[in-house]
RNA sequence: CGGGAUGUGGCGCAGCUUGGCCAGCGCGCUUGCCUUGGGAGCAAGAGGACGGGGGUUCAAAUCCCCCCAUCCCGACCA
């Protein structure tokens, strides 16, 4: 194709608005010279890009950031947790995705694809197929055979794993990945925050020995904070609960946000920070010097919760004994712990091995304990097993359920008057809790999970027999780790960090664009003329750039601009006409700069390289 | 999965209780005029058969039944 001067293409392609024109490439005399050296296929005139903005709030999201990625135009929704990724959204997502790929690959991370489709019966030898629960999406092909889409790949890798490493010189090897996955969310909800489908990065580490795993584990320790740091969030690794992964050592990286869905306690002394399914608070000592009292009965008529107890026997919260009824697949539990405790049903679930635990209805906890709900207690609790928090066994003279209506028993001492079958740390931790490491009250707080790192051992190399050969000709198992963050959640958690009521206020590191010009008047040809030659500038010294030239009023397109979230906007209006200086907004802040229109590229390049260096 | 709610042009909603005029409004969209520093104005248009199915009725968006979808609230997730 020939190419063609096109100087004044600003009013003329107002007035005659083929899309031809827009597609031609320009000679170097005149706007872009450098574009097709550049690769770009097409101009980013934001009259013809696909950015769908919404005046009105969709009536479907809730929380921040769904609607401000519908509302600017980067998601819209194809069925419930499942969303079409826009142009915008797929330049965040390969935003954060570079940056992954930079700190995997500095670690000695080697990228591949494993397949979403996995075969049954990897996960019916790894146990998972029956574990994994309705979360798992299966299917079938045409013979009936069974598959599912992954949620993860352990299984995969594994096996891909066993079948090409056989030696010690192998390892260590860290592979990943970016690649859809789904899980079929019992409520998918908060638009990018759960959904079925999203994207991943998953790394699996394969070692000699646990020696070797903790190095891995360190190293994937520091480049999430890499990550995280690098698209702009503030985050905190915390201490978590590994869940169905299975593993030990396992740390959550947690994004500060109020929509978040987990609750971290955090101590401000020492460094202590861990996610409440998992947090340990040491138990505290109280009324440990009394004598024991004999055990006596008390009526104590309608009084049910602790808070009416406590009120009626005009004692300590602290002194009381909370009993809990839960069902399991093993039968009832009765779980214990101090009248102002919690139980963690995570750990409770935990201790007792158990696939199912959930609170028992009011109709079984009359036929286990003989009396309505508020009354159990465990002593002469016949039939369902017991567990007590450690707190229960230091307590002297307690208060619990009678099992009976009306009544509770006091001086209640464990040990002397109930045995319970299972003593272990079952209590909910919460702010003010004392912490662990250092004994000070620890705060509380939510955040968006966005990866989380587990040392799995030998869990999956044993099952699926992942070996390799030692010097000595030994085989032994591989020992894991799996590391994964979630690509699509990191960009919605990072709106939630990141936006004022005007929009979206995006980092410069995982920004669409970084810049947007926009002329204020589409009818003024000086403006549109010094706009495109503005826009054409910084496109040639390869600034990701976006020249606003809908036929649209400047309201609406400086609305638009705040709610998509460009980093700059360099507005071109009458004055820089005039003046030859163009006006150079931040969007976070809101600080204005005016720049003589000769020094836009260096300026911007200037603000730009600063923001991603630092 | 339990509890609550909603499905009416692209988006946001009214209409439904007390069935009945051709199913309305705002935004957006198209065309024209006009306007151009924070989602302007005027005029003329296009677009839905009311989530799906069944039923009651002379007549159903409105009443009844079933199903589906979506959203919100609660209980082992990146």
């Amino acid at each position: 194709m020939k190419t063609r001067h096109l100087r004044h293409i600003g009013t003329e392609a107002q007035r005659e608005p083929h899309r031809h024109i827009y597609l031609v490439p320009l000679c170097a005399s005149c706007l872009c010279a450098s574009i097709f050296r550049r690769r770009i296929s097409t101009f980013m005139r934001a009259s013809q890009l696909l950015i769908p903005t919404l005046r009105e709030v969709p009536a479907d999201a809730e929380v921040v950031s769904h609607r401000l990625l519908v509302r600017a135009g980067f998601i819209r929704k194809a069925a419930a947790g499942v969303y079409n990724l826009l142009p915008l959204a797929l330049r965040v997502v390969k935003k954060i995705e570079a940056i992954v790929r930079e700190e995997m690959d500095r670690q000695g991370g080697q990228e591949l694809v494993m397949p979403i489709i996995q075969p049954a019966e990897l996960w019916q030898e790894s146990g998972r197929w029956d574990v994994y629960g309705p979360e798992l999406f299966r299917l079938q092909d045409r013979h009936g055979r069974d598959f599912c889409l992954g949620p993860t790949h352990e299984e995969i890798i594994t096996d891909l794993v066993r079948n090409e490493v056989k030696s010690y010189r192998q390892l260590p090897l860290l592979l990943y990945q970016i690649q859809n996955k789904y899980r079929d969310e019992r409520r998918p909800r908060f638009g990018l925050l759960r959904g079925r489908e999203f994207i991943m990065k998953d790394l699996y580490s394969f070692d000699r020995d646990q020696a070797g795993l903790d190095i891995s584990y360190q190293k994937m320790f520091f480049a999430y904070s890499r990550v995280f740091e690098r698209c702009g969030l503030r985050f905190r690794p915390v201490e978590a609960d590994s869940g169905a992964i299975g593993g030990k050592d396992t740390h959550e990286f947690i994004v500060f946000a109020e929509a978040g869905e987990s609750t971290i306690v955090f101590c401000n002394h020492c460094d202590f920070a861990a996610n409440v399914e998992r947090a340990f608070s040491p138990p505290e000592r109280f009324g440990v010097d009394e004598e024991p009292a004999p055990l006596r009965e008390v009526a104590t008529p309608g009084r049910r919760t602790v808070a009416e107890v406590t009120a009626f026997l005009g004692v300590d919260a602290k002194r009381l004994i909370k009993t809990l009824l839960f069902e399991t697949e093993q039968g009832v539990v009765a779980a214990l712990v101090r009248g102002d405790r919690d139980v963690n049903e995570i750990k409770l679930q935990k201790e007792l091995g158990v696939l199912r635990c959930e609170l028992a209805d009011s109709a079984t906890v009359e036929k286990v304990s003989g009396a309505g709900p508020g009354f159990a207690g465990p002593v002469g609790l016949a039939g369902v097993k017991i567990a007590a928090d450690l707190e229960i066994m230091q307590m002297t003279n307690a208060v619990t359920g009678a099992n009976k209506d009306d009544a509770h028993l006091v001086n209640v001492n464990p040990g002397r008057d109930f045995q319970p079958d299972l003593v272990a740390d079952l209590r909910l931790v919460k702010a003010g809790d004392a912490c662990p490491g250092c004994a000070h009250p620890l705060s509380a707080t939510q955040g968006i999970e966005v990866g989380q790192i587990f040392k799995l051992g030998d869990k999956y190399s044993k099952v699926l027999g992942a070996t390799y050969l030692d010097e000595s000709g030994q085989a032994r198992p591989v020992i894991m780790g799996c590391y994964g963050i979630g690509i699509t959640r990191t960009m919605a958690a990072a709106v939630e960090q990141n936006h004022d009521e005007n929009g979206i206020i995006w980092p410069f590191s995982i920004a669409p664009f970084h810049v947007v010009v926009v002329p204020v008047s589409d009818r003024d040809e000086k403006q549109m003329e010094m706009a495109q030659k503005t826009y054409a500038s910084l496109l040639a010294a390869g600034i990701e750039v976006v020249l606003d030239d809908r036929p649209e009023r400047p309201g609406v397109k400086f609305k638009d601009a705040d709610l998509i979230g460009y980093p700059l906007r360099i507005t071109v209006g009458k004055q820089a006409v005039r003046s030859g200086e163009l006006e150079v907004k931040k969007r976070a802040g809101g600080e204005t700069t005016f720049v003589p229109a000769e020094k836009i590229v260096s300026y911007v390049r200037e603000i730009i390289e600063g923001a991603l260096a630092g």
